[in-house]
DNA sequence: TTGAAAGCGCTAACAT
DNA sequence: ATGTTAGCGCTTTCAA
């Protein structure tokens, strides 16, 4: 029972075990304790008793090593963040799934921090430095926030940038093809007919260089000979709402409307189905929509939405492995991975020509 | 000019400031850097000239306290984690959202950790325990966690549940009064002259307790002389597709099938809107449709959503301030909030009588 | 095969 | 008004 070595810190109130309690309770150095918790027993030919009084006195304790002490130590914490601007689009459900599959393949752990501005994005890196994670990914960016991130890389904490290029950075990114995406999208529209040809965009700071999928969709009207028109590119939050205000202005601002909307993304595609709705217009008949990004709310609207959908799983899982190769010293194999998309058609664009009810779950293409 | 004690140190490669290179660069000890730091300057009387030579050598240095020797030394991270099993619905996002404002009032950071299963929620509790965070918000819960939780609660790691009553449990809890809300939808229903109503239920063992608002739907049913069919209960995951194919079952399984559905939440009420269009029924002219929690997307969907309302910011906010509060020495005032919910009614249960396009943004009531 | 000792970077108590 | 000292709990040489 009682103490070996008295009652001194381990008759504390209620203090949690460390590893000396362990020690003093199997009967060894402290040292010996940590070996034998660390794995490291096998290599170092610990006895098999020893291994065993160790196990159990930690198990009987309830023992867990206090982080903050090994992460000092060992300068290194095996977390690494998630920094991302919502938790309100469920995009990023799937995208951190992706990432914390990969993470815990490898030992570590995700943690996801929520930095809805600019500011507060810079105020979560500036923690993260202090050494709260390892390293970071990073979702959605600003030309300031990139500056931080390099200079992080700099100063050993590595990252990785969701979603965008990189362009001339040397920041590791991972990111959808999305001028193609957008290309995509515009040319199926074009191809069922449709010449007028409105575009939804995100007005947020975040996008302002994020024109990719706007790029893809002029120069499919550019391909197919069509002039693209200031007045049919709307701006909007990105969200229900935001989808939902800029086709309403698109609406109010057009004598001659558009047959034809692509929309940011889904969220904002989404918005836009109901604004249609509520002008008294049909979807697809009256305007066809094409969304963004493929999150499965897609496939339960009414009518169901054709899509340009992403590989988010994949793209979750990429970032963190980019960002633990760089912790285990190596450069990562690839420093921009640029992954395709694909179109789900379904019924907002129209091209479902039977469109019966079977069908709206969605055909691959 | 350099080292005061030699470059030792301070001369090694890309090493991170220390608090000692600013006292060195201050000419000042490491104690008067860490008191300057925390604030502490004006309360001892530092001398003006002290406190900026320490700031500028700081700020020269971009020198950032690391975050394990603090958290070793002052035993907090002025962390809280908040634990919940999906990002894939957005109703967390305004919930973690309510919780980070009241976590940065109050000097303290939330970061969110998805654990998808029970099992993974256990290894996620285990690593809390090593002092990762100072306290957690637990959303969703089973038997096996509740116990995990009133541990911690014993070993200095104050917790607070989010979403069910905790019943008999020590442990402080957040929820939203569920059991009224069944029966507000049930109540709702039944004014409009249903007597056939559907209930869809959550089949995850997060829920399996959680039957309250299958309780308040049966004492509608009850309180209008209604007797309950278990035939239409129909369980599903708690998704789009689980909701799809909870409703599919009850219009498969029923001859005569019900007139109204309530849905356990609004996720899978958009799943059942999308199985009755592709039965071929109109909602809510065939079936009316309820959900329940009020996200922003049920004021989207076609035709829009009637729900329970949840106050999802108040549920974050007050789920981290009686986590704070434990942690500043205080029991929280209240031990259980229950939070009312209301009713938006909108197209799906067919209430708004003229049901014109300018209404289907949602009444409050 | 195990133990002893040092030290990660910081803060808090105690001296001046 | 500032400096000295000790120590948080752990891992990791080095020694035995």
């Amino acid at each position: 029972m009682a103490g070996t070595a008295g009652l001194g810190r381990a008759a504390k109130r209620r203090t949690k075990p460390t590893s000396i309690d362990v020690a003093r309770a199997a009967g060894v150095s402290q040292a010996t304790v940590s070996l034998v918790l660390s794995g490291a027993a096998r290599r170092l030919r610990l006895s098999p008793e020893t291994v065993k009084r160790v196990q159990e006195a930690a198990l009987s304790l309830a023992y867990i090593p206090n982080h903050a002490a090994r992460s000092l130590r060992q300068r290194r914490t095996k977390i690494v963040s998630f920094v991302l601007s919502t938790l309100e689009n469920p995009y990023f459900g799937e995208v951190v799934g992706g990432a914390q599959q990969a993470a815990e393949a490898r030992g570590y752990t995700i943690n996801v921090v929520v930095a809805r501005s600019e500011t507060e994005t810079l105020a979560t890196l500036a923690h993260l430095r202090g050494g709260v994670a390892d390293g970071v990914v990073m979702a959605g960016r600003t030309p300031r926030i990139v500056a931080e991130l390099e200079d992080m890389a700099h100063h050993g904490i590595p990252t990785a940038v969701l979603k965008h290029h990189s362009g001339q950075l040397s920041i590791p990114s991972v990111c959808v093809d999305l001028t193609a995406g957008g290309f995509t999208a515009g040319e199926h529209l074009i191809r069922l007919g449709h010449r007028r040809i409105a575009h939804i965009a995100d007005r947020s700071p975040y996008s302002e260089r994020a024109v990719d999928r706007t790029h893809g969709y002029k120069r499919a009207l550019a391909a197919a000979g069509i002039r693209f028109r200031e007045a049919w590119l709307s701006l909007g939050e990105n969200s229900f709402a935001g989808g939902f205000q800029a086709m309403q202005d698109l609406l109010a601002g057009n004598a001659d409307r558009p047959t034809a909307v692509f929309a940011f993304n889904d969220l904002m595609a989404v918005g836009a189905l109901h604004a249609i709705r509520e002008a008294g217009l049909g979807v697809p008949g009256d305007i066809a929509v094409v969304g963004f990004d493929g999150i499965e709310l897609g496939a339960f609207t009414n009518p169901t939405l054709t899509t340009f959908d992403h590989p988010r799983h994949d793209l979750g899982r990429l970032a963190v492995e980019m960002v633990l190769d760089q912790l285990d010293g190596r450069e990562p194999a690839v420093i921009e991975h640029v992954l395709p998309g694909r179109l789900v058609v379904r019924e907002s664009c129209g091209a479902g020509a039977g469109g019966q009810a079977s069908k709206t779950r969605g055909r691959k293409t």
